[in-house]
DNA sequence: GTTCATGCAAAGGATTTGCAAGTTA
DNA sequence: TAACTTGCAAATCCTTTGCATGAAC
C-alpha cells in the first residue's frame, strides 16, 4: 500500500495509508462521509478536511475516479477499468459492469476532430417483482 | 405552453409559464441559476425558491431530466429522447448526441431479472489541436 | 530547517425548508 | 373558500479554505 502511494508520488502518511487501505481492497464506491466514518471507527484521528484532501489528491493522481450519481454527494470509484454503473433505484446499490466494448461504442460515435477523454455511464435499474436479490 | 403544463397536471402560474417558455424552446441544458437570471432579466419577480420548486416539479412530472455533470451544480435537460452527452472539458460546452442504439446497447447487457429505468451518459471530450470549433 | 500535511473552525455555494401572505380554481 | 404557490430568510448539506501546529525528508 505504501508502495502504491509512493509510486503515485504521494507521501504515505498514517492518514493516507488508512484511507488507502480501505479504498484499495477490491473495487469500492465510497462517499467522503463513508471514508470519514470508517477511519474514525478505527480510532484514527482524521479530520474531514484531510479526508477530502486525500480523496481529491488520489483522484488527481489517477488512483480514483469520481462518479456523479446524484447531486447530493460525490462518489469515488476505485475501479479504473472500463465499466459502467448499475444503480438500483430501490436499494441504492451501485454495481460495476465491466465491458470491453463500452469505450469503443462511444468513441465510434464521436464527431470529427473530437478526442475521447473519459466516460461516465449510470444505468438506473430496478429488480423485477419476485426476482431474488 | 399553458397546455403543456396542464397536460402534466401543473397549474400554469405566471412564474411557471415564464420558466417553461425558456426551457421548452428547443433542447436546452440549464442550471437553476441560469433560469433564475433569465426570468429576472425579463423583469419577472421570481424567487430562487420558486425556480428550484419549478425545476423539481417539472422533473417529477417528466418534463425535464436531471444530468449530473459534476458535483458543483445540477443541470436540467429538456431533451427526453434517447441521447448521450458530449462534455467538452475545455470549453464547458454540453452537446447532445441522439442515438437509437444507445438504450439497446445497455439493456442487452443487464443481468437477469433486472429492469431498465433510464440512462445517463456523459462522454468527456476535447477538440484536437488545430481543429476548428 | 524547509517543505508538506493535518486539524480545527469558519467560510462558501447550492439547494431546501418554514411560514405568512397572495393566487388560483 | 379551500387548496396551492410564492417569496423571503433562515437553515442545511457537502465541500473548501485559512491558518497555526505538527510531522516528514
Amino acid at each position: 500500500m505504501r508502495r502504491k502511494l509512493e509510486a503515485a508520488g504521494i507521501r504515505p502518511t498514517p492518514q493516507r495509508l488508512a484511507i488507502a487501505k480501505l479504498l484499495f481492497t477490491g473495487d469500492k464506491h465510497v462517499t467522503a462521509d463513508q471514508v470519514y466514518d470508517h477511519v474514525r471507527s478505527k480510532k484514527l484521528n482524521v479530520s474531514r478536511a484531510t479526508v477530502y484532501n486525500t480523496l481529491n489528491l488520489f483522484t488527481e493522481r489517477g488512483l480514483l475516479r469520481e462518479v456523479y450519481l446524484d447531486s447530493t454527494r460525490a462518489f469515488f470509484d476505485t475501479n479504473l477499468r472500463p465499466h459502467f454503473h448499475l444503480f438500483y433505484v430501490d436499494s441504492g446499490e451501485l454495481v460495476d459492469v465491466e465491458d470491453d466494448e463500452l469505450t469503443g461504442f462511444f468513441v465510434g460515435r464521436l464527431p470529427q476532430g473530437v478526442r475521447f477523454q473519459d466516460l461516465d455511464v449510470v444505468v438506473r435499474v430496478y429488480r423485477e417483482e419476485g426476482s431474488a436479490k
